[in-house]
DNA sequence: CGAGCGATTGAAAAGACTCAACCACCGTGG
DNA sequence: CCACGGTGGTTGAGTCTTTTCAATCGCTCG
């Protein structure tokens, strides 16, 4: 269970909103989000959802990191998505019927802001515009996994990994990629040897700055070049 | 260019609409989709639409089946999904508002039917039940990818070939699965030599039966035991 | 009949994984 | 205060899977 944060997040004074989902919304929606969500402080390495169980609601990450993974057979973890603030995780299995596909767990102490199921889908229904932001969000996503699945089937590890720094980079902004060995490792779909080794090959090419688990990438271009860009 | 069809299906009387997104729809929704779809016919191996194109509408399967896929760095493609009769494609271009990200392609001839953007989108707008399919579907399909992505990044090529094949049985449903062994190999996401090879190793096993390109499932069972069920 | 493509096979090389050991750091409890 | 245990990180060596490259085969189509 979240604990209660001691301070509550207005909607309309959110920071991160303007990025996500709810930005561009009304006033009057602001407001109707806001009496409908639900602010929660999260630790770190705190699960939010688990695959299998049934969505309650949407989660609105207003500050720390989220992986988004799934479970393989031999238990496993493939990190799918990493979540920054603005994001709204857990949104796709609304509307599938389904229980969710994937696992939710933050990588930082986080505040979460919870929206019931009915009330989300009540706001999409009446509300075009948020209504064609999901439809977009989801569209996009499905392009973004469709390179992720080319990446892992044609891609070395290498590759991979150069290719998935660039992207941490863009969830990280100014902040250095702090993630575990293990964590990058299951995101970029290798053994965490593997990954080790890589890591050491990239700081001895200048690539990037290695500080424990805090990584800042020295030289981007080179990266892409390596890792192909982000499409 | 596709050719005109000799015979124009009617919506109405569409065999495959029962199954996908299209169904349930009220007799005057279906006559006004009979009157936006145009009927085209493919010939085997035909580009339907191209990856980085602008959408100009969606596309639903008549009969034939219907490769969807991406191009790598290197050239090679990888195949996301393969369509069966029924199925609507490239609506997710629809609402990102971004060229295709995808290809697609028909793997045998083909009757394909276009809805034009605009009659999609307004069809839409007006039909809650047809958005709820479509939101339903988005997501649904999310979560495939989710998985395929952890497939490819923890199992085996041995253990992918079977998942894919029972995936494949679901598409070719009695029929024999009948894909060339390049197509086969960039849906699994191996190199083609591998693929032969490991298909010997099931025809040796009596798991499958071969012939030229038709693949038959002998023992369903075991191939799931290898590669693991379909979520 | 010859060209060409898809399928197949063999051999060698490369990439990645596994296993095992070791290190470094950190917080705890005696 | 320090020994202890645990976790996460690192390294080395050996193995195995998978790819690559090259060659051959078989079939269809013009």
């Amino acid at each position: 269970m979240p604990e209660k944060s001691h301070k509550n997040i207005t909607c309309e004074h959110c920071g991160v909103r303007k990025e996500g989902l709810f930005s561009n919304l009304t006033s009057g929606e602001v407001d109707d989000l806001n009496c409908h969500k639900v602010c929660n402080s999260y630790r770190k390495n705190q699960a939010i959802f688990l695959e299998g169980s049934f969505p309650r609601g949407v989660y609105c990450v207003n500050h720390g990191k989220v992986k988004v993974y799934t479970i393989g057979d031999e238990g496993k973890e493939q990190i799918i998505h990493v979540a920054k603030e603005g994001e709204v995780i857990g949104f796709r299995a609304m509307f599938s019927g389904d229980p969710y596909k994937v696992s939710a767990t933050t990588l930082e102490d986080a505040n979460i802001c919870f929206i019931g199921k009915d009330d989300f889908l009540s706001m999409i229904d009446t509300n075009t515009h948020l209504r064609n932001m999901i439809m977009k969000e989801l569209s996009k996503e499905l392009g973004d996994r469709a390179q992720f699945i080319t990446n892992l089937a044609q891609k070395s590890v290498r590759e991979r990994l150069a290719f998935t720094l660039i992207l941490l980079q863009k969830v990280y902004g100014e902040e250095p990629i702090n993630l575990s060995r293990e964590d990058l490792a299951n995101f970029v779909g290798t053994a965490t040897e593997t990954l080790i080794r890589l890591l050491k090959e990239f700081k001895d090419e200048a690539l990037i700055e290695v500080h424990t688990r805090k990584l800042t990438i020295l030289n981007q271009d080179a990266l892409i070049r390596i890792g192909g860009a982000v499409k």
